[in-house]
DNA sequence: CTAAAGGTTGAACAG
DNA sequence: GCTGTTCAACCTTTA
């Protein structure tokens, strides 16, 4: 948009910190030397304390900025703190007092496979691995990569980012190196840049939220009157739910603290809006604990987006725990490998075990109801009926937004066997303030 | 003000 | 196996 030079420096008065951006202060820089006008983006006309909530919104931001700068390895660490090396040095020194395993609640044997040490070293070496091959990495979608590949299909950095052993500039700046030599490349949101650039998307909603993190008293979230199951949270996250794709994701998560990120998809989406009807702040709670890469920001922003609370709407396009991962494993190997009870049916089957009568279930070794659970509830009916709270739920988001009624809402829709839960949702009805 | 377009990655189906 | 259509329709932003 153009605006007129005394436009910009009304905005300035009224408390546009144009010296928090380089991008700003140019343009009104320019405009002191003289009256033209100047184009300027919309974003820059919302609120500072605003952070851009659709992605695309967010590119245009970055656009504006100036590439952030690698730094150097420092020679020596500043205020007399000991360098790392030295202090390794020391024998039995408490300067980094990691507990052992014994002190640990974990026993040696419990733990799973380490597939994704620590450390700079493993990181810069994964790195290095990564982006081997440029072709890879220019033509990456991450649509097209595979949630259920035996191995991971994408770069699994994400820890190493979250750790700090692994600088997102330096992730920026070797990426870039790459896709100035390949001018054909895949672009953001689906790119690998794209995948570093939904990290700070999540960091720079989260940073005007102090409640990011929960349902209540979150600007950004829609208020929606989840339903408290424990038996049925209990099965999602130790991978009992009796839909094999969602407990083979689960599984892995728990053994191996890392899932490819649509298969993150798969199962918020199972938890929430899709199957379960549960809060996203419990998956939020489980994620915490067993992911690896788990991080403030994105595991909040994340759940907010599947479960349709925040940044997505499209409430309607539901993931089938069933049809979901077949697209990239017809044979169903990744099943068999994390939910092996399962391993002889056969690919016909093995997404949907209840469909193998009782004799066949004995063939392939594995009863439903002893060897592995019924599922615990029918995708195809409760996905319908989801569909429908969401719809009345964001019905009366709308209606508290707007201070407008609109048609009935129908209540019994709304509304389960729950008492409980309806009280519940009467308070977070009167408590229900969206700022944005 | 309203209408229309755009939005990280759906499912089921037809051809 | 791939491509396009339909499904029923959300919110946010823009023209």
């Amino acid at each position: 948009m153009a605006v007129e030079r005394r436009t910009l420096i009304h905005w300035f008065r009224k408390g546009l910190r144009v010296h928090d951006n380089p991008a700003l202060t140019q343009i009104f820089n320019k405009a002191e030397a003289s009256p033209d006008k100047f184009t300027v983006r919309p974003i820059f006309v919302l609120d500072p304390g605003k952070a851009p909530i659709t992605y695309q919104k967010f590119l245009s931001v970055v656009e504006t900025l100036k590439l952030p700068k690698v730094l150097d390895k420092p020679q020596r660490l500043p205020n007399g703190v000991q360098p790392i090396a030295d202090a390794l040095e020391l024998e039995q020194s408490d300067v980094y007092e990691c507990p052992t395993l014994d002190q640990l609640v974990k026993r040696p044997q419990e733990l799973g496979i380490n597939k994704f040490p620590g450390g700079e070293t493993e990181a810069l070496r994964r790195l290095d691995t990564s982006l081997s091959d440029e072709h890879w990495v220019a033509s990456f979608e991450k649509p097209n990569t595979s949630p259920n590949s035996l191995e991971p299909s994408t770069t699994v950095l994400s820890p190493y980012l979250k750790f700090g052993c692994l600088s997102a500039r330096l992730v920026h700046q070797r990426l870039q190196e790459i896709l100035k030599r390949h001018p054909k490349h895949s672009k953001p949101p689906v790119s690998l840049m794209g995948q570093l650039l939904w990290r700070e998307f999540y960091y720079t909603a989260a940073a005007v939220e102090p409640n990011f993190d929960r349902m209540l008293g979150n600007a950004y979230c829609l208020q929606i009157p989840w339903q408290e199951r424990p038996d049925h949270l209990d099965a999602w996250a130790h991978g009992r739910t009796g839909y094999p794709f969602i407990d083979a994701i689960m599984r892995q998560l728990r053994q191996e603290g890392w899932i490819h990120h649509l298969a993150r998809h798969a199962v918020a989406c199972f938890l929430t809006r899709g199957d379960l009807w549960i809060s996203w702040e419990e998956g939020q709670r489980v994620f915490e604990q067993l992911l690896l890469d788990q991080d403030w920001a994105l595991n909040a922003g994340n759940w907010m987006w599947l479960s349709a609370s925040a940044f997505f709407h499209q409430y309607f396009r539901v993931y089938s725990p069933v049809a979901f991962g077949k697209k990239t494993d017809r044979t169903g190997a990744y099943v068999r490998k994390y939910v092996p009870e399962l391993a002889k049916y056969p690919a016909g089957c093995i997404y949907e075990p209840w469909k193998a009568t009782l004799a066949d279930q004995r063939e392939f070794g594995c009863v439903l109801g002893i060897d592995y659970p019924h599922r615990i509830v029918n995708h195809d009916i409760v996905h319908k009926e989801n569909i429908k709270r969401m719809s009345a739920a964001y019905k009366i988001n709308r209606q508290v937004r707007t201070g407008k009624q609109e048609d009935e809402i129908d209540y019994d829709t709304m509304s389960l066997t729950n008492g409980k839960r309806n009280a519940r949702f009467e308070t977070e009805r009167s408590t229900a303030k969206r700022k944005c």
